[in-house]
DNA sequence: TAACAAACGCAACATTGTTGCGTTTGTTAA
DNA sequence: TTAACAAACGCAACAATGTTGCGTTTGTTA
């Protein structure tokens, strides 16, 4: 009788305590990437030094993830299947409505291919700001 | 007689002081973007609220722009003709290099198009991750 | 060159990152 | 089922950076 996230965990050799279950479920239940702030609010009685090791090592994990947007607030959103504790391996975009302020990742209808001369990339990190369809 | 970076700053109702020469020239000579530490370290005779207070004026006023690498450290570098007060529009990419570790703004080779349904795009920043062609 | 508004330095406080350490707890094997 | 261990947690403490107020200095303009 595991839970999904539980399972999660375990499957990163994380060990799976409340403190993690209750953050995992704070950040699935959010409708999009949910802003730091949110998440102090909603476990205020974690300890400050806790939220931080929790959230790290769920990065590390890649249970969930980070979207930075352009140096504000720092959101965070669970991973899909194909991450792990060996990399994070996003194709989505995230955008930043600037309507709702709302962070989400969503896909891009074409695939993104950059092509820069001379280098060879690794990995693809994008940011969208714009206004989001339930805004339009 | 006037030097082209306090023409820059003119042209947006800045004050063409010293500090601002200095940080500009700091920022151009820089072959890649530079890193904040390397920022405070070539100015360590500015008070930290004139670095920071200086370095947002020339942010806002589409002089310099911040390239920030997967939540790391924040790079500097300064923008082209085409950034103003009036906001910044950047038409490349950050390239964060594993080798060398610099942060450099590059062009693309082919246009990026992003195309998300029913999202209207203003802006999209990009970062990328890999090996540069120096480094190759 | 005088006068004003902007820029600067200093002090002070807030937020977040980061580490160490003693205590508590999830996990595993007996 | 439980004992034992390693991991996770809370607390204290310190570092780095963000941010504001205020008095003084300085660039700009008339």
């Amino acid at each position: 009788m595991d839970t999904e996230f539980a399972e999660l965990l375990r499957d990163r050799n994380l060990k799976a305590t409340p403190k993690r279950l209750e953050l995992l479920s704070v950040v699935a239940k959010y409708n999009s990437a949910i802003p730091y702030s949110e998440l102090q609010k909603s476990l205020h009685h974690f300890d400050r030094v806790t939220l931080y090791r929790t959230l790290n090592a769920l990065l590390d994990g890649g249970i969930v993830h980070k979207a930075s947007v352009s140096n504000e607030e720092v959101y965070y959103a669970m991973c899909k299947h194909y991450c792990s504790s060996e990399g994070h391996h996003h194709k989505h975009v995230h955008l930043k409505c600037k309507e709702c302020l709302e962070v989400s990742c969503v896909e891009a209808k074409n695939t993104i291919v950059i092509d820069i001369p001379n280098v060879e990339i690794d990995n693809v990190e994008i940011e969208v700001q714009g206004t989001c369809s339930k805004c339009l």
